[in-house]
DNA sequence: AGCACGCCGACT
DNA sequence: GTCGGCGTGCTC
C-alpha cells in the first residue's frame, strides 16, 4: 500500500504529494487525513495523507516508508482534504498551509534536533579521555539531549562534543514533537470489592483515623474520584490518601483530562420561545433545506433587534434531531459570554466553544470534543468553520459582512467561502445572517434590479424587517458639525448630543458612545514644523501608546520614547492628534461631573478577560456610558441603553478604500441596534461633517435597500466588487528600483496570459457560431491594474509594490495569476523577492 | 524551507 | 596544497 503524503514544508517546490510506502504494521492506521512522520530528505518531518493507492508510478527503491502515525484518530476527515486541496487552487496557497489551519495549533509539529549516544567506542577514539567519557555518560543518561542543553552543562567542550559528533560517537537526531499537552490529573481508583476496603480499614492501625475515614467514603462512593475532590470533600491530605497507596488498598492514577473553560458555569437551560410570523415564515424555509439535505445558501437579512439568534437556535435544534450536526459563526469580539451563554444554554454540553482568548490547551480539547463527537454544536470564531464533523447540516454565519471573517494571512481564505463549499460537499445549509448584509452577499441573491449573478450557488433571500414584540427601531439624529463650529460650539460634543447625555443621566439610563476611529490612529505630530513621527523601517506614521508612553509602530514592532521636543525643529509644540477615547473620556468627565465612563479600547481590554469584565459592569449597571470603538457596535443587549452617541462618523467615510461607504453604513447601522432593544425607547446622535452621504442618510433612515442600491450604482461605475471581483497582488524588495521593474515584467507576462485565453475564446465563438460547441466562459473578463506603489510603500525596510487585478467569471483568473507567479518566480528564483497574492481582498492595502 | 553537493579565493 | 564561501538543485 503506498500513501501520498504532502510535507510539512511551505515551499513551492515541495508544494505536491510525495510517495510513501505504508509499513504493514501501520496499515490500520494510516487513512486519507491521518497525520504521519515521514523521512524527506536527510530529516524527518510531519506530513498529511491526501491518498492511497495500491500502486505507484514512482520506482519502488525511490520510495521511503512512512515513519509513525502519531494521532489514535485521523485528524482531518476526507471532506476537509479534499477542502484544502480546493482551497491552495482557489487561494493560490500551499496545500500543507490550508491544511495546517484546520487544526488546532497544538497539532503542529514542533522540531527540535537532539544529540544521541552513538556507536561505541572505537579504537583510536578519545573517548577514554574522562571529560568525553562524561559528556557520553550524561547524554547516555539522559536519553535525548539537545545541543544546547549539553553546551549549557560543560560549558568549555564545544570542540570535543564536535569531534565527537564527527567521529559518530555522538549521533544528531531529528526531534519531532506536537505541542500538545494533556491535562493529567491525579485520581483515586478504590479496588473492585468494595468490601475489601472496610475489613482493611479495620486492620489499620488505630492512629490511622483520617485514613479509615477516607477508605469509609470510598467504601461508600466507590467510583473513582479525583485526587483534589476527595481531599476536598473529606479534609484530609494529600499525603493520608497516598499512604493507603503505598499500602495498596486503593490505586492513584493519573488520567487524562479534558480541560473545559466554562467548567464549574451552569447554564440556565432555555426553551424556544415562540416566533414572531416572520420569525416562522424564515424559520419554515430554513427547516426544509435542513430537511432536505440539498446544500443551500440562506442570506438572512434582519433588522437589528429582529430575533436572529431565535431562529438561529431553533435552526440548530431542527438540525439536530436529523441527527446532523451544525457550525456558528460569530465575529471574534461579539463572541462574549453572553453569546455563549444563549447556546450553552439551549444545547447544553452539545455545545464545543473555539475562539482566540482559549489557551492552545484548551483549544485543543475543545476541538478534540468534536474529534470525539462529544459535540454536535461549535460556536466560534473564523476558523471554527474548518470543524471536523463528518455529518454537517448546518452552518450559521452571523453578521456576515464583518471584515474578521476574512483572514488576513495565507491561506487568505474567506469563512464565507468555505462555509458555501463545505455546504456543497455534504449537502448542508448555510444560513448568513446581518442587518446589513455585505453587497457581495446581496447581489448573489440576484434580487437586485440589474444584471443576475453570474456566480453559483446563488443565495436565498430571508428578510424580517421588524423588531421582535413590535419594538420600533430608535429614531436617529444626523447632527451636522460644520453647523455647530459655526454656532460657536468647539466642543466635541454637540449641543443636542450635550443635552441628550443630560437626559439619560437623569433619568438613570444607559449611554454606548461610539468613537470611530478607524484609519485615525493617534498619532504625534509638531504643531510649529508639520513633523511627524515615523517609523524610520516602515512607511507609516508611529502610534503612541498611553500605558507605555512609547510611540510604536504597527506593522514591525519598532518602538521609541515619547519625544517633548520636535527631532526637526526643536519645538515644543508636539501634540498627539487623532482624538483618542482618553480624550472623549476627559471631555465627559469635565462636562458632566461625577459620570462614570467604562472605556473599552486596545488599551483597556488587552487583558485576558477584561473585555467581559467591562461589558459585566456595565450590564450590572455600574456605568452610565460605554465608550469605545468598533467593539461596542457589535452584539450586544443592553435593556437600559436608550441612547447612541457616534461622536464622528466620517473618519471612516474617509479612508480611502472602495468599501468605506459600506464599511460606514454597516458600523452606523450596528451601533444605532444597540438602543432601545427593550422597553425603553431608543435615540442615536450621529454626528458628522457630510451629513448629506447616502452611507449616513441611509443609516438613519434604517434604510437598506436605498443604500445598497445607491453603492451598488457607484461599484459598477467603477467596476469594484461585487460587479467585478479582485485579486491584489503585492511584491516587496529591499530595492526599490529592481522592485519597480519587477513588478512591471509581472504586470506583462499576465497580461500576455489574459490575451492568450481572450484570443483562444474568440475563436471558440467562431466555432460555436459554425455550431460546433458551446461558447465557454463567455463571462471572463479580466484586466491588470499597475503596478503602483502599496499605499504603505514599505514595510520592514522593504518597498512595496501591488498590482490589482479585476476579473469576472470563476476560477480562471486565479489560475492566470498562479501561472503569471509561478514562471515569474522561476525567471527570479535567485532574487529576494516576496509575491502575495490575495483573492478577493478586503482592503486594497 | 533545509541541506548536501560542487566549484573558486585566503590561509596553515 | 586545504578550508570554506554560498550558488544550484533535490527532497518520495
Amino acid at each position: 500500500m503506498f500513501a501520498k503524503v504532502i510535507v510539512d514544508v511551505p515551499a513551492k517546490q515541495t508544494n505536491r504529494a510525495f510517495d510513501y510506502i505504508v509499513p504493514p504494521a501501520l496499515k490500520a492506521w494510516v487513512e486519507v487525513g491521518s497525520r504521519v512522520t515521514v523521512p524527506f530528505g536527510p530529516r524527518v518531518v510531519q506530513g498529511f495523507v491526501v491518498e492511497l493507492h495500491e500502486e505507484t508510478d514512482v520506482k519502488i527503491e525511490r520510495l521511503k516508508s512512512i515513519q509513525s502515525v502519531p494521532d489514535l484518530v485521523p485528524p482531518l476527515t476526507v471532506e476537509l482534504v479534499g477542502l484544502a486541496h480546493w482551497m491552495s487552487r482557489t487561494y493560490l496557497c500551499h496545500e500543507v498551509t490550508a491544511l495546517q489551519v484546520m487544526l488546532p495549533g497544538a497539532l503542529k509539529a514542533k522540531y527540535e534536533r537532539g544529540l544521541q549516544v552513538g556507536i561505541e567506542p572505537q579504537m583510536g577514539s578519545l573517548l577514554e579521555l574522562p571529560e568525553r567519557l562524561a559528556i557520553l555518560d550524561f547524554v547516555r543518561c539522559k536519553g535525548t539531549l539537545s545541543m544546547e542543553a549539553l553546551m549549557d552543562r560543560f560549558p568549555h567542550e564545544g570542540a570535543a562534543i564536535k569531534d565527537m559528533v564527527l567521529s559518530g560517537a555522538l549521533v544528531e537526531v531529528q526531534m519531532m514533537k506536537d505541542r500538545i499537552s494533556m491535562k493529567k490529573v491525579l485520581t483515586v481508583f478504590p479496588p473492585k470489592e468494595v468490601d475489601s476496603l472496610v475489613e482493611a480499614g479495620e486492620k489499620l492501625p488505630a492512629k490511622a483515623r483520617k485514613q479509615k475515614e477516607v477508605l469509609d467514603y470510598l467504601s461508600l462512593h466507590p467510583d473513582p474520584i479525583r485526587l483534589t475532590e476527595l481531599m476536598e470533600l473529606i479534609q484530609v491530605g494529600a499525603g493520608t490518601v497516598k499512604a493507603l497507596a503505598d499500602r495498596g488498598l486503593i490505586e492513584l492514577k493519573e488520567i487524562e483530562v479534558m480541560r473545559d473553560p466554562y467548567a464549574g458555569r451552569t447554564f440556565a437551560r432555555t426553551m424556544p420561545l415562540p416566533l414572531t410570523d416572520e420569525q416562522s415564515t424564515v424559520y419554515a424555509e430554513i427547516r426544509s433545506a435542513i430537511v432536505e439535505g440539498k446544500p443551500s445558501v440562506f442570506l438572512l437579512q434582519g433588522v437589528t433587534g429582529s430575533g436572529k439568534t431565535e431562529v438561529y437556535l431553533q435552526s440548530i435544534q431542527q438540525c439536530l434531531e436529523l441527527g446532523k450536526e451544525a457550525i456558528v459563526l460569530v465575529p471574534e469580539i461579539s463572541l462574549t459570554p453572553q453569546m455563549v451563554e444563549r447556546f450553552k444554554g439551549r444545547f447544553g454540553n452539545e455545545v464545543a466553544v473555539l475562539h482566540s482568548r482559549l489557551s492552545q490547551g484548551e483549544r485543543y480539547d475543545e476541538w478534540r470534543k468534536i474529534m470525539r463527537k462529544q459535540v454536535r454544536v461549535v460556536i466560534g470564531a473564523r476558523s471554527a468553520v474548518f470543524a471536523p464533523f463528518q455529518r454537517l447540516g448546518l452552518i450559521i454565519i452571523d453578521e456576515e459582512h464583518e471584515s474578521s471573517y476574512k483572514q488576513e494571512d495565507s491561506p487568505k481564505y474567506h469563512a464565507r467561502e468555505i462555509a458555501v463549499q463545505r455546504a456543497e460537499n455534504n449537502g448542508a445549509t448555510v444560513v448568513l445572517g446581518s442587518a446589513t448584509p455585505s453587497l457581495e452577499s446581496i447581489h448573489r441573491t440576484s434580487v437586485l434590479p440589474d444584471h443576475g449573478t453570474t456566480e453559483s450557488p446563488s443565495y436565498r433571500l430571508l428578510t424580517m424587517k421588524s423588531r421582535v414584540e413590535g419594538r420600533p427601531l430608535p429614531e436617529v439624529f444626523i447632527v451636522d458639525m460644520r453647523e455647530e463650529l459655526k454656532n460657536g460650539n468647539r466642543s466635541m460634543f454637540s449641543k443636542a448630543l450635550h443635552h441628550a447625555i443630560e437626559e439619560r443621566l437623569h433619568k438613570k439610563e444607559q449611554i454606548v458612545m461610539l468613537l470611530n476611529r478607524r484609519g485615525y490612529a493617534t498619532f504625534v505630530m509638531c504643531r510649529t514644523c508639520g513633523y511627524v513621527s515615523s517609523c524610520p523601517h516602515c512607511d507609516i506614521s508611529l502610534t503612541y501608546h498611553q500605558s507605555t508612553r512609547m510611540l510604536r509602530c504597527h506593522y514591525c514592532g519598532y518602538a521609541e520614547r515619547e519625544v517633548k521636543l520636535c527631532p526637526s525643529c526643536g519645538s515644543e509644540h508636539i501634540r498627539h492628534f487623532g482624538t483618542g477615547t482618553q480624550r472623549v473620556e476627559e471631555e465627559l468627565g469635565k462636562l458632566f461631573p461625577g459620570i462614570r465612563v467604562i472605556r473599552m479600547d486596545v488599551d483597556t481590554t488587552t487583558e485576558k478577560g477584561s473585555h467581559e469584565k467591562w461589558l459585566t459592569m456595565f450590564g450590572q449597571k455600574q456605568a452610565d456610558v460605554l465608550l469605545g470603538t468598533q467593539m461596542v457596535a457589535k452584539g450586544l443587549d443592553f435593556p437600559d441603553v436608550t441612547l447612541v452617541g457616534v461622536i464622528a462618523a466620517d473618519t471612516s467615510l474617509n479612508i480611502p478604500d472602495f468599501r468605506s461607504a459600506e464599511r460606514t453604513f454597516q458600523l452606523l447601522t450596528q451601533v444605532a441596534g444597540r438602543a432601545g432593544r427593550h422597553q425603553k425607547l431608543g435615540e442615536v446622535y450621529v454626528q458628522t461633517y457630510t451629513p448629506e452621504h447616502y452611507s449616513v442618510q441611509c443609516a438613519s433612515r434604517h434604510d437598506y435597500n436605498s443604500f445598497v442600491t445607491e453603492e451598488l450604482h457607484s461599484r459598477i461605475r467603477l467596476g469594484y466588487p461585487p460587479y467585478q471581483r479582485l485579486i491584489l497582488v503585492t511584491f516587496s524588495h529591499e530595492q526599490a528600483p529592481f522592485l519597480i521593474r519587477a513588478a512591471e515584467a509581472f504586470a506583462v507576462r499576465l497580461k500576455e496570459l489574459i490575451e492568450d485565453v481572450q484570443r483562444k475564446q474568440s475563436t471558440e465563438m467562431l466555432l460555436s457560431l459554425d455550431g460546433f460547441e458551446e461558447p465557454q466562459a463567455a463571462d471572463f473578463s479580466m484586466e491588470v491594474l499597475g503596478p503602483v506603489a502599496s499605499p504603505i510603500s514599505r514595510i520592514k525596510d522593504r518597498y512595496r509594490f501591488q498590482c490589482v487585478v479585476k476579473y469576472r467569471g470563476d476560477g480562471l483568473a486565479v489560475e492566470l495569476v498562479g501561472k503569471a507567479v509561478a514562471y515569474f518566480e522561476q525567471q527570479n528564483a535567485k532574487e529576494k523577492l516576496q509575491i502575495s497574492i490575495d483573492v478577493d481582498p478586503q482592503y486594497l492595502m
